[in-house]
DNA sequence: AACGTTCACGTGAACGTTCACGACCCCCGC
DNA sequence: GCGGGGGTCGTGAACGTTCACGTGAACGTT
């Protein structure tokens, strides 16, 4: 601990200040006070203070005073008690620029979500913090709202001010290239092959295969699928559950599927009504995520039909929230604080160099999560 | 669209390549190499090309790169294809530590959260983003988990790394203030004279004033609170409850109220449980937020107790999630998103020197919302 | 033919910090 | 009296960019 003399600048005996010390100093600064509260300056617009500033006015020079804020060795007691008393008095923070310049190290990622009022992201969001966290790497956080402007805007900051970027995008491949000069970057959710970039993912296909055959199990056979909003492409989830549905056998088309507006409650629900309207017989219907599962449990419950009995919900993501509403969820769990770390461990090989992570390491299975809804 | 001839570099005629071209190049790298990198090349961390390597390839200065890359003009347009070229060749990014210390203006703000997983953080964080992102500035998140150390942790590396700070924090002023050399600072949930920091938050007592009044509106008159689990301060929003119903003339002491370990569903399911063998007499129940509240909700039906008849419960925050539960969360709402645009605004007029937003214009009022459950 | 203008490009100098040295002082031992 | 050594402190020189100039060359214009 150090104590101060407030508001006085020691000069000790041995040290005292060149002729130009104070005065060049307040020449730069205006008048006295350091703070200077509502009066003449400029607007809070004073240059701020460098370690040059502080060298100056406490007759030191700027080694000594890098000696005194970082507290290595080699220093007076008295003399560093001194320099940092004018380094307070000065409000002086050194220059985060010109400490990373000359001491590398000062990793930063960028993180792009779609949408933080989605539980989902958040906790994918804390598995990259927490990764990042143990590299000492810092991390930047940018909510595109699934939009695809916003994308390419982050990423415009990001290529400038990011050394690895990990996200959800909507883009394709090239334009996200063309917007991010050459930093490393991994993709979330995006099949290994269907990027050029690091990727990371869940394996949709393993979950919705566990789903389906679940529902079968029960005794469903008319099944429906509300999809995401992917009006343009038609997403791996969709796919694959095509593909179970017909595995089992099962007299369902691409007419049971709709898409969900958005990711959402709302959304769901008015796919769900969407959906009963287009398919009134289904006796189950598997949600693209939580979200809209629970969705279509509120149109359901809208419609008077019961859950699971009329109408079986499932969901996918493993959301807490699944939990609380009544009937529970069941869904497919997905582990998102592990997908969060893996993401920040792929962009960590792709700066280093080495092999990306891939199959098992890099795509986490969902895991069928059985609760009352189905 | 810029085409390029992969793989070979390209000088056209009246550009000559110095005789020093490539070969200084890989001479700097290894060699001549001022910082004497023993390994030849320890696995990709080949030092990163600057802005002189591509200069010194490309036979051109350092400022004509700087034009292309930065696509300013006054370059031949041919000239800049070919730089680009080798900057993509050295996989050329420019350094932001060099970039940020000749032009300024670059902010990055650091966010403290308690915890990504309880729906209102992400809700504020949004906010904070969004309002960052107008001023142009970049936040990094941390995490803190509610832990005092952690957050020390963050403010050791934001004193550092980042132009202002705002988050939520246990630790005590003096605490932070000597983690936090001189950073502009926001506390959120603090009350303005509580803190030596800018402050913004919710006004609590106005909120519980109201929520108290409609209990006892619906004719309650033995209510319980199911507290945070601030084990050292009361808080203020317990002291704003012992307050109303004290000004209710109810017969209620601080026996009735209970912290919850932790802000969650479960902590408050276990905390409601503890409430109802202290006091098995309540018929209302005031939860510190919306999850403590929904817990309160589960013990209640693990007891058989139906909701409201014969235990109502009152949340605080208004998370999107009580509208979902079984019954619907009767709540005083929070514009969260507001509450973080807010602490950035009070943060920038910090470190602009500006006066700081007091009374209604820094603290949010929640706002009544009746659903079911009370 | 002399002169201005525009275009394309290069040259120090700054930005604020740390690092590797070297200088100085004081005290000790012989 | 001299060498040596530890403790303090200062001095260029980096770090990688951008900025404000300066320099030619090419091309008109009068």
């Amino acid at each position: 601990m150090v104590t101060v003399t407030a508001g006085r600048v020691p000069f000790p005996a041995g040290h005292p200040p060149t002729p130009a010390t104070v005065h060049s100093v307040w020449a730069d600064n205006q008048e006295h006070d350091p703070r200077g509260e509502r009066t003449p300056r400029p607007e809070g617009t004073r240059r701020r203070a460098t370690i040059h500033d502080v060298a100056q006015l406490a007759g030191v020079s700027r080694q000594t005073v890098s000696r005194a804020v970082n507290d290595k060795g080699e220093i007076d007691p008295a003399t560093k008690e001194r320099v940092l008393e004018v380094a307070r008095l000065l409000e002086y923070r050194p220059s985060r620029f010109a400490r990373g310049l000359v001491r590398k190290g000062a990793v930063t990622a960028g993180l792009v979500i779609p949408d933080l009022m989605n539980p989902f992201f958040p906790e994918v969001a804390a598995g990259v913090l927490e990764a990042a966290e143990e590299r000492g790497w810092q991390v930047v956080v940018w909510d595109s709202r699934t939009d695809e402007n916003r994308e390419l805007q982050a990423l415009d900051k990001f290529s400038h001010q990011a050394d690895a970027v990990v996200g959800y995008f909507k883009n394709p491949d090239d334009v996200l290239a063309r917007h991010l000069g050459g930093v490393p970057t991994v993709v979330l959710e995006r099949g290994p092959h269907q990027t050029r970039f690091g990727a990371v993912g869940i394996d949709a296909a393993a979950g919705v295969e566990q789903g389906v055959a679940h529902l079968v199990r029960a005794g469903h056979r008319r099944i429906g699928m509300l999809d995401g909003d992917r009006s343009d492409a038609p997403g791996p989830r969709r796919e694959a559950f095509l593909a179970a549905v017909r595995q089992h056998g099962l007299a369902v088309d691409r007419s049971w599927v709709v898409p969900s507006p958005e990711h959402s409650v709302a959304g769901g629900e008015a796919a769900m009504a969407q959906l009963f309207d287009a398919r009134p017989e289904l006796t189950a219907v598997f949600g693209f995520n939580d979200l809209i599962a629970v969705g279509a449990m509120r149109a359901a419950a809208r419609r008077g039909l019961r859950v699971p009995d009329d109408l079986a919900v499932l969901g996918f993501d493993g959301l807490s929230l699944g939990e609380l509403v009544e009937p529970a969820l069941s869904t497919l769990h997905i582990d998102k604080r592990r997908l969060g770390r893996l993401a920040v461990e792929q962009v960590a090989r792709l700066s280093a160099g080495q092999e990306p992570l891939t199959g098992a390491d890099a795509w986490v299975i969902p895991e069928l999560v059985v609760r009352a809804s189905a």
